[in-house]
DNA sequence: CGCGAGGTACGATGCAAGTCGTACTTGACG
DNA sequence: CGTCAAGTACGACTTGCATCGTACCTCGCG
């Protein structure tokens, strides 16, 4: 390790209007979607979620899920470690992870894996 | 009655996208969270709730909540009934209307009404 | 050590949204 | 029927923010 492991934001007060306010976002929704809907809560990297934007507002918006509280990061210098806060977003959110990844199944995406045909569903 | 008794959106497709762009804003989240934490769902009336905004912008909002089916208005021509619409919300986003009636509580509110005086804390 | 990929900093831009002013409608109350 | 309060419509203003271009940094790899 370096001095530059920095392990960003483990202390941040959780606050409802910021955290929906990040949530508002279609593509930091699907982020959060994604690691609710993984409870084994591995650390992923940001191009490991498939986001149709240019690294630059990447950036950004995982910036902005890390300042609100909601993820932790871990820099190694070129590449970035991403975590979701679980416990921290449970404990002061009960409900709000469950009903991220209880949309993320309704999305079209099962728990395994695989897809199920009948997916996507109206609107 | 008259013909003007409109009952507006009961058949809305709840969003989760819309909905927490409608709960981003200060003002919509602490109607909802006002609605929420009171369990016995009265009809209420848009001047009810203490917004610190003109009458248009109080428009605007109880437009928004009603457009992203959150709320239910009547309209009684001079005067607008409000209602939350627990029951579809409640089976669309199980927890959400719970976190907000949380929220309400921690924010210095109680249940019967009485104010605890360690309410603030910090910033 | 040069290159490439991931990430950040800064600035510009374009759009969505919150806010309010003015004006009009509706219904309750004398 | 005149007044007033609640609500709406339209438009203007302003702020926030998502997005990206350009430039720079950091590390791994050969």
């Amino acid at each position: 390790m370096t001095a530059q492991d920095t392990l960003v934001a483990t202390d941040v007060q959780l606050d409802l209007g910021a955290v929906f306010r990040a949530l508002a976002d279609e593509h930091r929704r699907a982020v959060m979607m994604e690691l609710a809907a993984d409870r084994s809560d591995p650390e992923r990297t940001c191009t490991s979620f498939d986001l149709p934007i240019s690294k630059q507002t990447r950036t950004h918006h995982f910036r902005t899920l890390r300042d609100v509280g909601l993820v932790e990061e871990v820099n190694y210098g070129n590449r970035k470690g991403i975590s979701l806060r679980r416990a921290a977003v449970d404990a002061r959110f009960p409900g709000l992870l469950d009903l991220l990844a209880a949309e993320y199944e309704r999305d079209g995406h099962e728990r395994d894996g695989h897809e199920r045909d009948g997916g996507v569903r109206a609107d």
